[in-house]
DNA sequence: GTCTATAGGGTGATAGAC
DNA sequence: GTCTATCACCCTATAGAC
């Protein structure tokens, strides 16, 4: 009420800043005062605001989680047909992607340090994730027995369609020292990626 | 010559326990005493022997770049047909993968936080990375002409090799939990990986 | 709410005995 | 070569003034 600032303005510039922080170095590498000087402010009033870095960083990371994982589980679950379903998730990563970078790397390497965590992200997203391929791999199976796509095993087609369109983020720096290009250059790849994607995924699975 | 032990053999325990601490936690959350108690000896012991966790760490992650990226590269620069370049690519590269499955998150996450080492062991390696893919794209361009695979953009294709063949060991923990998988059950759908992924090019290429 | 100052604990690195 | 002890620094977190 009788605030020098309006709170909220302070909460969100740092929460601005302990996500691009946290994004870029990981838990570990990542220091309050980082945090702190990216949001303008000291490091005290970082724990006024989150009391801890623990809980500072668990808050980002489900962020994260939830922009990494949230609109895929819409698609997937959605009524579209098989090849449209797939151009809506390559596509739709492909943005996402595009708008957070660092996001796959950061989100995968703390899976990876912590495997634990995913069950606990699971659990609040209210269904079990292994949900996310159920009603891909009926549709997956109608097709084939339609005669519309070959004989294919829908988890590894999953996980195909998946590495196609986000591993080339994961691999950033490498990619673009292969291909010859700048930040740019890799964006104009990512977005001819999309359509190149969803092509090379229909003739594969054409009968 | 008057060592109590010999020193070689302390040598190797200290760079096995820095290769799976560091590989494990990454630069930044790995401790020098993790890395003792895991090689069994003193946290003394290993700036007697390796002098900083700096120099320490460079060493391991030379290391496991080159394993990341060796076999790779001579399998680009061989002779064997574009086909079947590819299916060797994938097997070399998932049988790599099942031995070290921490390999690729690890070097992808400090490559990311650290890009300029990527051109410094570009410099080591003698060759620039760019080269990785000239012979390749020569390789598709003339299977294009011949008329036996449809029209590709090389860079694209790679991209995607390595992001199916890549992506499910970066993302291991995710993929256990959606496909419902122990350990066990990850490396045996890996295992069936390698010829579906094959199988998927081949029909993605087919004209 | 926001700052300065500082407590309290951990971590990399070195000195020195054996 | 290997250990114990310790230094010097860094980092999270809190106390207390404004």
């Amino acid at each position: 009420m009788v605030n020098k600032k309006d709170d909220n303005q302070t909460e969100k510039a740092i929460l601005e800043a302990a996500d691009k922080v946290f994004t870029q170095k990981g838990f570990a590498a990542a220091r309050m005062e980082d945090i702190a000087n990216e949001a303008g402010i000291n490091r005290a009033l970082l724990h006024y605001y989150f009391r801890s870095k623990d809980k500072m960083f668990d808050l980002i990371f489900q962020q994260r989680v939830a922009i990494f994982f949230s609109g895929l589980g819409q698609i997937m679950q959605s009524e579209k047909r098989l090849l449209e379903k797939i151009q809506a998730i390559v596509e739709h990563e492909i943005t996402i992607l595009l708008a957070h970078p660092y996001l796959p790397i950061f989100v995968l390497q703390e899976l990876n340090q912590n495997p634990q965590r995913m069950l606990a992200i699971a659990e609040n997203a209210g269904a079990h994730p292994s949900l996310l391929l159920k009603k891909f791999s009926v549709e997956v199976r109608a097709e084939i027995k339609a005669g519309t796509i070959r004989e294919t095993d829908p988890a590894q087609l999953f996980m195909s369609i998946m590495g196609m369109t986000i591993y080339p983020f994961v691999a950033r720096p490498v990619v673009k020292i292969i291909l010859e290009k700048d930040d740019a250059g890799f964006e104009n790849v990512m977005r001819q990626r999309k359509k190149g994607i969803t092509d090379f995924i229909i003739h594969a699975l054409k009968p």
